[in-house]
DNA sequence: GTGAAAGCGCTAACAT
DNA sequence: ATGTTAGCGCTTTCAC
C-alpha cells in the first residue's frame, strides 16, 4: 500500500510479486516457484536491494548476531579467543561484534545491558566484573557464555582453564630447580586468573615450603619492565610472570641490571603467547588454551542459543606447563 | 493502544504519562515537565525497563554505532587504531562495532554492505580491498572513512602514514652504515602498506644504489622467521622486515643460525610496536602514528556525520625512523 | 508541555 | 505456493 518506492516493495513492484515472497527469496526459502525466484533476483540485482538488517532484526526478533565484551581489544590474548570464537559462531552464520570496556571499566555492565537489545547472544571476558553484576547479567534473559573464569553462584554457562593446577606444578618445576624465593609479578588484582594463579603460589607455598611475594602489574610489557625495580628488593631467585608479556618486559629490565637469564635469575610467563618462542632467552611458560576457550564458548552459546540445556558443566580446561630457556637451577648463594 | 503490557507502554501506563513522553525523558529531552520526568524515571527503575535499540534505530534511522572492518583482530597494530577511534566515537557518544573479515577475505565487500545497515558510520581498514570494491562501499551512502591507505579515484576520505618517505629515510641510514645489499621481508603483497614501503626501498635503490630484493612474508613472527632461510641466500648485510614481528621473528631465526645482530647482519622494524623496545637487540623501527590514525579517522568520519565535508584533505601522516640497537656498520667482506 | 497517531522496513501468521 | 495484513518497539511530526 504505502511506499511502493523503497526497499521490499521497490522490489516487488518491479518483480511483480508480494514483498512476503520477495522476503521469502532473501531468506531462500525452497517453497518458492523458481521462475517467480528469478524475476525476484533479478529485480534485487537490478535495484541493488540490500535488506534492512535493523528492521528485519525487529520483525523477527533475531539478529544473527552475537555480541562479545573483552577488557582490551589490543591484548591479543583476548583477541585470539574472540577469534576462535567467532569462527564457530561464523560457521553458524553467527555474526560476531566486539566491544571494548578499557576505557570505561565502571561502564561494562551498562555496555552489556545496551548490547543486548541488539544481539541474539553475549559473550563475556570480563575478570573484574563482580559477580553481582555477572547475576544481573543472567537475568537479561538473553543467552550468555563468560569466558576466561568460573564463578560458583552465577547461573551462566561459564568455561576457564586451570590456571591453579598450572601454576603450582610450574612452581613444583622451579622448587625442583632448587628455588626457594620467588616474587610473583601479578596482573590486574581482581582478575579471576590472577587469583587463580597466584591461588596456584600460595599452595606451592604451603606445600613446598616456598617464600613467595606479590608485586603489582597491569599485565602490559612496561608494567612487567616497570615492576622489576621493586621485586628484586626481595632478592628472589626467580621472577614469576603473570603472563608473557610482563615476562618479556621483566627479562629487558633484569638485562639492563646487567643480571642474565637464567644464570642468576630465572623467569617464568603465563599463556604461552607466540613471542614467548621468539624473544631471548625463549620463555617457560604456560599454555593457555586461548583458541579452544572460544571453540567450548561457542558450543555453550550455541547451546544456549538454541534453548538446550548445557550437557554438563564442561571441566576446566587443561593448561600446561612449557620449559623453556628462561628458567634454570637457582644460582648457589 | 494495543500491548500496554511491554516496553515503553508498560512504562507510560505506570507513570500515568503518554509514551511520548517516557521516550523525551529517556532521549534527555529538557522540554519535560520536572515532576512528570521523575515520575518516568521512578516507572522506569521500577520496571527495570531498558529501551530496546533495534526499535530506536528503525524509528529514528539513527543508532549511534559506527562499524569498523579489520583484516585481523588480533594484530596489535590494527587493535591500536581501532582503539584509539573508538575514544574518540565515545567521546561523541558512539559505540564501535568492529567485525573482522580475515576469516573470509572474499567476502569483505559483503560484511560491509550488511554492516552498512545497522551502523550510522563505517571505518575501514582493508588494506587489501580493490579500489573498485572501495568505490562500491562509497555508494552505499553510508558516511565511510578509509584508515590506512590513500587510494586517488576513490571518493572517500582517507588518511594514512607516510610509508613511503619513512622507508626511504630509512635506507638512507642503512646505506650510511655501509650497507649495500638487502632483503626485504615483505608483507601482504596487496596491501597498500607493503606497496608503500616497497616503493620506498625502491626509490633507494635507484637513489642510493641500493640492491634490494625481496622475500614474501605474512606479517606473522613465525612467517618472519621462517623467511629468514631464504632471504640468506642473497647474502645480504642488512634485513629490512615489513613490521616489528616480522623482524623478531627474523632475528630469532638468524640467533639459530648463529648470526649476531647487528654484527653480522642488521634488521629493521616498522610499527615501532611496544615490543620493539623490550627485545634484545631493541629494534630498529618506525613510528607509525597508530593512536593518531584513529584519532584523526574519527574526525573525518564525524564530520561525514555531521554532514560537512571535510575540511581539506588531510596530509600523510609523518612517520619517523627511530634508531636503536638492531642495525650498525655493515660488516667488511 | 503533552498526547495521538503515523510510520521506520521488514517478517510471519493466516488466508487463499 | 503466494498474497494480505498485522505487528516488532520505538521516534517524531502534528495537533492540542
Amino acid at each position: 500500500l504505502a511506499n511502493s518506492s523503497k526497499g521490499i516493495y521497490a522490489v516487488a513492484k518491479l518483480a511483480g510479486v508480494s514483498i512476503a515472497t520477495v522476503s521469502r527469496v532473501m531468506a531462500g526459502s525452497a517453497t518458492v516457484n523458481e521462475e517467480m525466484a528469478a524475476r525476484v533476483r533479478q529485480a534485487v540485482a537490478q535495484l541493488d536491494y540490500r535488506p534492512n538488517a535493523t528492521a528485519a532484526g525487529l520483525a523477527s526478533g533475531q539478529h544473527r548476531t552475537i555480541g562479545a565484551l573483552v577488557p582490551d581489544i589490543t591484548n591479543p590474548y583476548f583477541a585470539t579467543v574472540m577469534q576462535a570464537m567467532s569462527a564457530g559462531a561464523a560457521s553458524h552464520d553467527y555474526r560476531l561484534v566486539v566491544g571494548e570496556s578499557r576505557l570505561s571499566p565502571s561502564a561494562e555492565l551498562a555496555i552489556v545491558e545496551d548490547l543486548a537489545s541488539q544481539v541474539d547472544g553475549l559473550a563475556l571476558i570480563a575478570p573484574r566484573m563482580s559477580p553481582a553484576d555477572l547475576r544481573k547479567v543472567a537475568t537479561l534473559d538473553v543467552p550468555t557464555v563468560v569466558l576466561n573464569r568460573i564463578d560458583l553462584g552465577v547461573d551462566l554457562p561459564m568455561v576457564g582453564a586451570d590456571n591453579f593446577s598450572a601454576m603450582l606444578e610450574l612452581c613444583h618445576y622451579l622448587v625442583g630447580l632448587g628455588h626457594s624465593r620467588v616474587v610473583y609479578l601479578a596482573g590486574p588484582e581482581q582478575s579471576w586468573q590472577n587469583r587463580e594463579r597466584w591461588r596456584g603460589i600460595a599452595q606451592a607455598a604451603k606445600i613446598f615450603g616456598l617464600d613467595a611475594t606479590t608485586v603489582e602489574t597491569d599485565g602490559t610489557l612496561e608494567s612487567g619492565h616497570d615492576a622489576v625495580a621493586q621485586a628484586m628488593t626481595h632478592q628472589p631467585t626467580a621472577l614469576i610472570c603473570f603472563n608473557d608479556l610482563v615476562a618479556v618486559g621483566a627479562i629487558a629490565a633484569l638485562r639492563d641490571r646487567q643480571l642474565s637469564v637464567p644464570g642468576d635469575i630465572s623467569v617464568t610467563g603465563f599463556d604461552n603467547a607466540v613471542l614467548s618462542r621468539y624473544v631471548e632467552p625463549a620463555i617457560t611458560t604456560v599454555t593457555s588454551p586461548m583458541q579452544q576457550l572460544g571453540t567450548v564458548g561457542w558450543q555453550l552459546l550455541n547451546e544456549a542459543l538454541e534453548g538446550r540445556r548445557p550437557e554438563a558443566p564442561p571441566p576446566l580446561l587443561e593448561a600446561t606447563v612449557v620449559i623453556r630457556g628462561s628458567t634454570g637451577p637457582a644460582p648457589r648463594s
